[in-house]
DNA sequence: GCCGTTTTCGGCCCGACTGTTTTCAGTCG
């Protein structure tokens, strides 16, 4: 059974016994032991079969038991036993903002509702009043939370969270009412799909802020507001919460609703055993704050290197910061040149010539232009002929700049096969192969991943471009063993691409951080189809920075005659 | 259900807000 399912199986068991009012612990210990399973780079079925599961630290006798019947089996009778005590409807009912297990109990056992539906005409005719600890304010809520979880869904993209971030961010600035801002959560840890938008503000007059706050023009409701905390949601959906600290707070304050809550928990962990206490307001020696202007205060008084936000994930960043071994991760003024950009000749926008003004103009070096293949109809790709006038343009381009070097690529499609879309005469002519899969996604996991790996290695692919293909929110990634992948693209010296569109964000930072260990080389792409696409490598970056790389593991931080020399060993 | 320099039982991270109460439970982050 594969890794993906265990881990599904264990977190819904911690949430049916929840449901079902058990020991609290008892289900933190399933969610616990769901997360040590996700972030195993070795894979289950050898750990089981080798007997090591119970090593772990985590996994004791019962879940050891039940995770080898699982990984073995496919099965698990507690599991099975378990889901068929308690209604589906009751797990759909904990999106219900304000509805948790405890209320979710009381509904199911005191008026027998089992599905959401039920919930909203239960609402309706007022049958929630006279349930204990529930109100009519309760029930209002309930019903205004069933309507928005059918009005939005209840993820975003980071690209669009972080512009209506910022836009709030700099009202809150513009107003002046606090002597500190700052956008906090999952954004400034840039993960690639947020819950809401988290905002911190410092000053010691916390109802100013929040006023504020509330009158920003784009709240369509304010969900709640206190005399340190706000939480509203703007026209498009997205929740919005403000907490509001003095300023001596703030660095506290700031790692704390940064988070993650798993890097949190591990750090109130490790504080404690330190005989520190640790919350929003401060590091404390018994009653005494231990004073700190910042963030790296902070992580040295718990002797640790500063971590940066990226990297609070509990994926062995502490450990890393114990160690002085957090990696100087890549920024945006380590690249020196983009490849992967769309021209007029396929899909993009922009000509070739505008394309490469705007990368001279934002300081880049070079430029690798990629359009499609011949076989990508939908996007108009490139013919033989096309491409021999595109190589020309080139080439004239190229003697215009002594400054500026356009490499000549091509996005090749991957056919259902796994061949690449030209003859290998025309390929071994470009300097830069990127291969994707555009088509055909439905192959079984073994035929898609025998594609990739055929095209992978093919002597004249340089990248593997969008590795799992997923559009975020849209789409999953094609069904592909991408360790194996990993491990192939790390034996041939191929690329893997990070491609920066905000949709894509692939390859997963989860797996990057994998790649990178065992020495894979990445290229960070804006697959950039017009001018404005070219801002999307930043997106990239913070992907990148979340899978722990460095400017030497990534390929376009290289200069011109670096990757000249580069790109032509690779094809001998 | 897990864990142990307090080791086989008794803890397990912490605080704000809301809605329900009349001192607190539940939810959320």
């Amino acid at each position: 059974m594969e890794k993906k399912e265990i881990v599904k199986i264990l977190n819904e068991i911690g949430l049916l016994l929840e449901l079902k009012g058990e020991n609290p612990f008892k289900s933190r210990a399933y969610y616990n032991a769901a997360r040590i399973i996700e972030l195993l780079d070795e894979d289950i079925e050898t750990i089981v079969k080798e007997d090591r599961l119970k090593d772990i630290k985590g996994i004791g006798e019962a879940l050891n038991k039940k995770i080898t019947e699982l990984v073995l089996t496919g099965k698990l009778k507690y599991y099975e036993d378990l889901k068929a005590s308690i209604p589906e409807g009751l797990i759909d009912m904990l999106k219900i903002p304000g509805l948790g297990p405890k209320r979710i109990r009381t509904i199911y056992e005191q008026l027998n509702i089992t599905s959401v539906r039920e919930l909203e005409y239960a609402c309706l005719e007022n049958r929630l009043l006279d349930l204990p600890g529930f109100g009519k304010k309760m029930q209002n809520n309930i019903l205004k939370g069933i309507q928005f979880i059918k009005q939005f869904s209840s993820h975003f993209l980071y690209s669009e969270a972080y512009s209506q971030a910022v836009d709030y961010k700099e009202y809150l600035d513009a107003a002046n009412v606090a002597k500190k801002t700052e956008i906090a959560g999952s954004l400034r840890r840039k993960k690639e799909i947020v819950k809401d938008i988290d905002i911190l503000s410092a000053s010691n007059s916390p109802n100013t802020v929040i006023d504020t706050f509330i009158k920003y023009p784009k709240v369509k409701e304010i969900v709640e507001k206190g005399d340190t905390k706000s939480s509203v949601i703007l026209e498009d959906g997205i929740g919005v919460d403000l907490r509001v600290i003095k300023e001596y707070q703030f660095p506290y304050a700031l790692h704390h609703f940064t988070g993650s809550k798993e890097h949190n928990t591990a750090m109130r962990h490790r504080a404690k055993k330190m005989g520190i206490k640790m919350n929003e307001y401060g590091i404390f020696k018994g009653e005494e704050l231990i004073k700190c202007l910042n963030e790296e205060e902070i992580f040295f008084n718990l002797g640790l290197s500063f971590i940066p936000p990226e990297l609070r994930e509990n994926m062995g960043e502490i450990e890393a910061a114990e160690k002085g071994t957090i990696p100087n991760l890549v920024d945006n003024s380590d690249l020196k040149g983009i490849l992967h950009v769309h021209t007029r000749y396929s899909d993009g926008t922009n000509s070739l010539k505008e394309l490469v003004e705007a990368t001279r103009n934002l300081g880049y070096s070079y430029l690798g232009v990629s359009d499609h293949s011949k076989s990508a109809y939908y996007a108009n790709g490139l013919n033989e002929e096309q491409l021999f006038e595109q190589w020309k343009e080139i080439d004239n381009l190229n003697q215009i700049y002594n400054d500026f070097r356009i490499f000549k690529g091509i996005e090749s499609d991957i056919l259902p096969d796994g061949s690449l879309d030209f003859e290998d005469e025309i390929l071994e002519k470009f300097d830069f192969v990127i291969a994707s899969v555009h088509s055909n996604f439905n192959l079984n996991k073994q035929e898609m991943t025998e594609r990739i790996i055929k095209a992978l290695t093919n002597k004249y692919t340089t990248i593997l471009g969008h590795p799992t293909g997923r559009l975020l929110l849209a789409r999953n990634g094609y069904d592909i063993d991408m360790e194996k992948i990993i491990e192939i693209a790390s034996s041939h010296g191929k690329i893997i691409e990070i491609n920066s569109n905000p949709y894509r964000l692939d390859l997963d930072w989860r797996y990057i951080k994998y790649a990178k260990e065992k020495n894979v080389i990445f290229a960070i792409c804006p697959d950039a189809h017009n001018i404005e696409g070219l801002s999307h490598i930043t997106y990239g970056i913070g992907i990148a920075k979340k899978g722990w790389l460095e400017a030497k593991d990534v390929i376009n931080t290289l200069d011109i005659e670096s990757i000249s020399k580069f790109l032509k060993d690779l094809k001998q």
